[in-house]
DNA sequence: ACAAAAGTGTTTAGATTACACCCATGA
DNA sequence: TCATGGGTGTAATCTAAACACTTTTGT
């Protein structure tokens, strides 16, 4: 303990960026700070990690208290540690990531918390070095969304093809083609088709799927090039 | 501050997974941890980040302090945070990993801290996480590898197209077609060909090539499939 | 019947793989 | 000249991309 009392103790938070999916579009949920420094201006959910938990802990406690979501995908992004990012004092920040459905959250308890959700195509002016956090964690994304289907954590059970392509479209912002995108994701072997159909976008109805339980994270070569 | 003072602060480490590339195998520099808890087992390279200092800052002076290395390839691998990692105090580590060109390197430096470069073939039982450091480590370098060329870190400024072979195979633990290795690497376009000859491996001698200048990250597709 | 979305098929271009073959050179 | 690695060429296979076409169904 000798050597280690010679050396400084700091600060240590979490911040999560949450990531939803609705109407089309990524959405990142976003936070008045409730304290000054920038009291008021817009920032991702944080928390400082106490001496009992684990960074990781610390983020899954944080979620839960205010979207009261458990057991939601939540994976690190980076560490930020620039001496004067935050100017009240010195706070090391672990960044993570979050993927959850947004039919499925505590609208009420994020509600309480003058929280809103905003398509990360129109974010406001966040503060300290959240933008970046938020960049970082968009790259995760599409990396995991590369190698494994992401429709368990953004999608309801059930899905048709189209709302799958749509959610990529979303996450990478670009195009697919559908015939040859729906082909793609069929030979991967993942998915199990239901004969229950979503009649709400035409009259044909597309069928719904779902994915297959044995399926882990499937080692795929690549869902999508780009 | 008041809000951050009911707080606990915490150690905040950095531990590097030094790799550099020697006899056809990928090795990592090891260090005997040189105080209790676990004094004279395995570790990699850490220290402590002070107070004016980033974790970025703190990894790059620790290397430079023991290897003699600066302005080195270094970048996050990711944080380990379970409460009890260091039985002797909480100590919150944020891994690095750094590539070196081991012919460069200080040997006296390194020697003089009883550090060993060894094979990761061979690795022995490393103290606390750091195993898993390196795993994760090794990871980044394979996905690092796949869309830039490692040469410029790992190898000196010359170096055969077999040589680059040699160094992604011992990256991957994977051989690749020779020819078609020759052709994929080639047909990005980022090398250039000298006129000199390594004839050190055959009579005939294999041409020394370089990485162009003007080449950044390149935005290759993939240079391996795995 | 027809419009509109869902879903299938076909064609082409390009990349990957395996592997045969030629080349240059010192002993 | 011949053994040895260095380097090139080619055919078979697989994948991706573009886009035309067929199916289903409520009105």
């Amino acid at each position: 303990m000798e050597l280690y009392k010679n050396h400084p103790r700091h600060f240590v938070a979490v911040d999560c960026v949450i990531l939803g999916y609705q109407d089309d579009e990524i959405k990142l949920l976003l936070y008045p700070r409730s304290f000054e420094p920038h009291k008021g201006e817009w920032s991702l959910l944080g928390g400082f990690v106490q001496d009992d938990e684990s960074a990781d802990e610390a983020a899954a406690r944080i979620l839960k208290q205010t979207t009261g979501l458990e057991q939601i995908f939540l994976e690190q992004v980076a560490s930020f540690s620039a001496p004067n990012r935050d100017p009240e004092a010195r706070v090391i920040s672990l960044a993570y990531y979050a993927l959850i459905r947004i039919d499925l959250h505590d609208e009420e308890c994020v509600r309480e918390n003058g929280a809103y959700w905003v398509p990360i195509r129109k974010l406001p002016n966040l503060i300290f070095d959240h933008q970046t956090m938020f960049e970082k964690a968009l790259v995760k994304l599409q990396q995991k969304a590369g190698y494994s289907l992401c429709g368990k954590e953004l999608l309801p059970e059930m899905f048709t093809l189209i709302q799958l392509r749509k959610l990529y479209e979303a996450i990478f912002q670009h195009e697919f083609d559908p015939g040859n995108f729906r082909k793609k994701i069929l030979s991967l072997g993942v998915l199990e088709k239901l004969s229950l159909k979503d009649a709400s976008e035409s009259r044909k109805g597309a069928f719904y799927y779902k994915a297959k339980s044995n399926i882990g994270e499937i080692d795929i070569d690549r869902i999508v090039k780009f």
